[in-house]
DNA sequence: CAAGCGAGTCGAACCGGTTCGACTCACGAG
DNA sequence: CTCGTGAGTCGAACCGGTTCGACTCGCTTG
């Protein structure tokens, strides 16, 4: 409806100054026209609106977003593209763009980590956005700090460690890994194997990983297992190398709790290799994006990580705290439930 | 709506006119100390940059871009999420948004498709970016039109089919699919089938899907071969079933060259089923991005999409079109190597 | 009948930058 | 000694919106 018609102007130079012009009043009329702040007659109003789609009038978002104070956009500060975003962050990152898309919001990228700096700094100080969703921070994070200092509205997937005054969205993996044990233990499995995300990640202080970590040495003590725990790159290759590893180092070990997504076509190939089969020989369980656990074969038995429901929540806390800067702080954790599937059976040997 | 008198941080509402004041010259000769249009005298630039360093100053970016006319923004329009983004796209947005960066740009996402016009109509009209990449694009996409008639620059993942004047970078799928049709005929392979891309995307015009179908049938008729196609759904279950449906269809076929990366899983399932050892009992080929070659069991000689490559060279040529919006149209057809791994073999039958 | 009120409109003052023209001053060339 | 020149600076005019105060009506209301 907006197609060809007679906008020679072709979106050009057409701004409000040019709307109140051909339609005969002045630009502040325009502007209440269609902000609705002030009472516009019906008949100046219906010439308004002529006038705008004949010539397919938008306003400026630079000179509104001056005018108003606020940019009607998110930053969505994700993990730098060298460490591969793994299924739930991408699963999460277009969730945010829909959901943000739903409430007429943009959503600005930003890398982070690395030499990126400037980007976020760009981002956080250059007011480009009313708000950020940070994702995957570390317990002890430095991007929190400089958020808060900022005084940007901000919501974080993951928490850190005394989250105070903060908005934030998790998932509870440290219920879920312990519940992944309990589940092992019920199947008669006594010696158990964490296999967690990267080295590097767990000296970093990234959250889920020491978590987990904590969740599977509490719940194993708990029911007397012989817990293990094993760091693993978040590749493919590793998760094959890793699990030759465990079966050297730990041969009595019957079961497997992972985190580690990234690594699930690497175990498969090693369960292949060491003839094993699954869960006859070997049991494996964990947090897992549910698209991936059930491209596994046999498909996991996992708690499913809910990305999407994170997204859509952190959105919705984010715009809740742009609107009302001295709500009291809100967050969710979630505990996702776990689907049984068929990789996991009771302990035969 | 902030009460600007009332309090808030010192370091927070410093705009340009308190830098002058507190270092004691104009507003101007402060933009000029930043951007270095104009000559500054050494003493003051250092006292403007003391101060500036002291309050922690950065210039405000919707008031830069309404002077400047230009916001410092990209817009990327990706697919929708409820069509999941596979994992070669998802590398090619990280990548862009890194490339972006490292030449001080934001990226600003929108999804296209479904109720998201608003979204993409947004950004086009509204002067929120100074050029878009497109990715996905059909054969004969209304948004390049929309594009085009916004006079917004514009780069495009993938080509329409009389690409005048745009701007374009694409993977040379009907040439790859060919190299591999003929790399099967080297083999002895005399029946051959292709696993496209869904249905839907098909009917829709999709390029890479329409060119990969009409370079397989030259290839195969001219070197004499059974050439079968089927559609499948970009979905490991879909490529399970798919799979099925050929051995039943046609047993005689002993190759099969895919583009369609998210049906693998469930090809490798179905393969395991049928007790078919790959390649000695069939032989796999295709276009997949490496790392998703690499993860199959065993891994498959394809062609690399070389996602990260496309992004990087779609970001300069957006730039470059930015920089001179007169310059001749310019574009890149890729035609990466076939990596030889472990999935082909000779026709044994 | 004066006062009060609310709908409808206008002009002007912002928001926070960039940029252009003009002005001053010191210095070297004619 | 005069003139031209360029470094260095300032003030003002933008960019394209939003918003506030004030003004004009026509209509109650006391």
């Amino acid at each position: 409806m907006i197609d060809g018609q007679s906008n020679r102007l072709d979106g050009e130079r057409v701004n409000i100054g040019e709307i109140a012009k051909r339609a005969g009043v002045s630009r502040s009329t325009v502007s209440y026209a269609l902000s609705g702040k002030r009472p516009v007659a019906a008949a100046t109003a219906r010439r308004i609106n002529e006038v705008i789609a004949e010539l397919g009038y938008r306003p400026n978002a630079s000179a509104r977003a001056l005018a108003e104070g606020r940019t009607r956009t998110l930053g969505l500060v994700i993990p730098p593209a060298s460490r591969r975003l793994t299924d739930v962050q991408l699963g999460f990152v277009a969730t945010v763009v829909e959901e943000a898309a739903a409430n007429d919001l943009d959503v600005l990228l930003s890398p982070s980590g690395a030499d990126h700096d400037r980007s976020f700094e760009r981002i956080v100080t250059g007011r480009r956005v009313d708000g950020v969703i940070l994702m995957e921070i570390l317990l002890d994070d430095p991007r929190v700090a400089r958020l808060e200092r900022g005084a940007l509205p901000f919501v974080s997937i993951g928490h850190v460690e005394h989250p105070g005054r903060s908005w934030w969205v998790d998932v509870d993996y440290a219920g879920l890994v312990r519940r992944c044990v309990h589940h092992l233990a019920d199947l008669g499995h006594r010696q158990v194997v964490l296999i967690n995300r990267s080295t590097e990640l767990v000296a970093a202080g990234y959250g889920p990983a020491l978590r987990a970590t904590a969740g599977f040495q509490e719940a194993a003590a708990q029911r007397g297992m012989t817990a293990r725990t094993v760091c693993c790159a978040d590749e493919p290759a590793a998760g094959l190398s890793c699990f030759e590893e465990i079966r050297t180092r730990w041969p009595g070990v019957t079961a497997a709790v992972t985190i580690n997504e990234a690594a699930l076509p690497g175990l498969q190939r090693a369960l292949h290799n060491a003839g094993l089969v699954v869960p006859r020989d070997f049991s494996i369980t964990g947090v897992i994006a549910d698209r991936l656990a059930e491209e596994f074969h046999p498909p996991l038995t996992a708690a499913d990580v809910p990305a999407a429901q994170m997204a859509r929540i952190a959105v919705e806390l984010l715009i809740e705290r742009i609107t009302d800067p001295s709500a009291t702080p809100r967050h969710a954790l979630l505990q996702p439930v776990i689907s049984l599937r068929s990789s996991t059976g009771a302990n035969l040997s």
